[in-house]
DNA sequence: GTGAAAGCGCTAACAT
DNA sequence: ATGTTAGCGCTTTCAC
């Protein structure tokens, strides 16, 4: 395979052309401080003139970085892609990102052979930092990065005792404020519908709701919690079947957005009327309250901060490659619709 | 700023461990013949005990080839993402790759100042081609990158003269297929719900449904076609406007299966019965008939070739960069799902 | 403020 | 079959 951009003009040419040294021109495309303004124009003009464009594999050969990060996404979470939680996320990346003239590239990682491809990459040098989305408990991506000495940094964590840098949202404090919401609205037989277990974020949820509950002087029953995947098939079915065991129940936390809107559907058809019989809440991690169920208490995520902390984080590790990785948990917010 | 990886070995210290020229060492990462395999053996364990890693940033510059391609996706199709197609064109892209041992990295360009830096990116040679994802009938990019001699290839095109080398379904070849079938079923009224008109995709597929009709010795009445936008909405809104006009109406080609499915429950809401009374036909970009339409009979586009093509064009640009742009059309395929 | 020179780590052509 | 050498195009001291 023999590709190549032919004929491309060279910083020497240029500096030939504007009849300066090399050094001088380096500077001029680097914004470098310490060229007369005179000078900087004629090296500007040769540069138009020859339609000069920087060869980025020598720059990054000379210079030892590449001003580009990759942001990297498992299999899984390709669902993911045309949620609003991503795009706000890829946006606020990119905003960060803009103000440093670096730029995202987007890899997407399926097997484990394209994992190692990937580390291969990364370790080549092909990128200064990169970013996780939503890792997955057993994932050893990250791993595989951090004894690269990658600069790294995950949105969500693994487990509680995740050392690679993240930013993550404050999933045990937004459950607890729900619950202690609904708690003060005079609702007393809350259940829960949680996410997948093996996944912290879900376990962080269930816990908050727990805390809530415990902190209340209530102990929390077992039976009032049921466990869902974040769907809303998942949400109507754990729905149904919490009613069934507790014709009761009052209130309820959905560990997302789509799962409220599937326990909703399942109480409607229960005949319950929501929220005047039963209140419900979910974390809005997929915005889809703002589309399909505006009128649905949520605890919201901070995505706007989130993009921005991970760019960070992402900068102080690739400025000063410390041992100790960095944690951000960003607060959420309760943002009550009902008037319940 | 100043990012680095350390003490990163290079190849020539593991020339120097495994007792051999840098040049043996090259070749054995390069999986090159003409090294005899007891050396070889030498030389990968060195690699191995020294943890080495070629620097991709050294390997362009000597080589000019980067082993990379991105797949640039513009704004506006961000949606896409979720659905099957983008999924399907990602994995068929992937697996083409796969045997060439290139780097697929996605790239979202939004604005034109982010196109310019794309192209600046990729001008700089930090990819060895480019590959386009539905670039709208305005879009420069596929210019810019052209100007800048980038071996590009683009899904679907622009216009009717589009000259930089693209792939695309046969768009006036399947429309023209579903008619033809829906006439030999019987059917006489037949309406089209079309895309965007100012998308070449949809110009093609209304140019088939008339194409078809024109053949057939009817001649097609303009009230008969009703512009929406391949969204379900406009499916609904404009089945709503056609039966008011037509209600003898007695089949329908939609551009899109999400247009189809609009389309079927403004007929349903009207009590046609589908498809004994209507039939309808929909193109199938977001799969969206598998899922919740299953019955219905579509223009199947074929995904998985139209990944493997994209690279295959990609290479021969790359391999001979001729003046001539390559264009390939692959055919469509009608599935007919329900009886009628 | 600017020029000159020394690499960055690799590939590829040429010797041997 | 393998060692040697000359760049690839840039950044970055270091002189001036």
């Amino acid at each position: 395979m023999g590709r190549q951009r032919p004929g491309t003009p060279t910083l020497e040419e240029v500096a030939a052309h504007a009849g300066v040294g090399r050094g001088t021109v380096s500077r001029v495309i680097n914004n470098a401080a310490g060229v007369k303004d005179s000078t900087r124009r004629i090296v500007q003009q040769a540069i138009e003139e020859l339609g000069y464009v920087p060869n980025l594999a020598a720059r990054s050969l000379a210079s030892r970085r590449t001003d580009a990060v990759a942001l990297v996404l498992t299999e899984p979470d390709w669902r993911v892609f045309s949620e609003p939680f991503f795009s706000e996320i890829v946006r606020s990346l990119g905003d960060a990102l803009a103000d440093t003239g670096m730029q995202l590239m987007l890899t997407l990682v399926r097997s484990d052979s394209e994992r190692k491809r990937f580390v291969e990459y990364a370790r080549g040098g092909r990128v200064d930092g990169v970013l996780l989305m939503s890792v997955h408990a057993g994932d050893r991506l990250p791993d595989m990065l951090a004894e690269a000495r990658l600069p790294t940094v995950m949105l969500g964590r693994r487990s509680g005792d995740e050392y690679v840098s993240y930013v993550d949202a404050d999933n045990v404090g937004g459950a607890r404020s729900a619950v202690t919401h609904l708690l003060s609205r005079g609702r007393r037989a809350i259940a829960t519908i949680t996410g997948p277990l093996d996944m912290y974020a879900a376990q962080c949820r269930l816990r908050g709701y727990r805390d809530a509950l415990t902190l209340a002087g209530l102990s929390g029953v077992e039976s009032m919690v049921a466990e869902g995947d974040f769907s809303e098939g998942s949400g109507r079915r754990a729905m149904a079947e919490l009613l069934e065991r507790h014709p009761e129940i009052d209130g309820v936390l959905a560990a997302s957005d789509t799962t409220a809107a599937g326990a909703l559907q399942a109480l409607r058809t229960a005949g319950r009327r929501v929220p005047k019989d039963v209140s419900v809440i979910g974390f809005d991690d997929f915005a889809l309250a703002q589309r399909t169920e505006p009128r649905l208490t949520t605890v919201r995520q901070p995505l706007e901060e989130m993009g921005g902390s991970m760019i960070r984080l992402l900068l102080e590790d690739m400025e000063e490659p410390s041992v100790a990785y960095r944690h951000v948990i960003l607060r959420t917010e309760l943002v009550a619709r009902d008037s319940t």
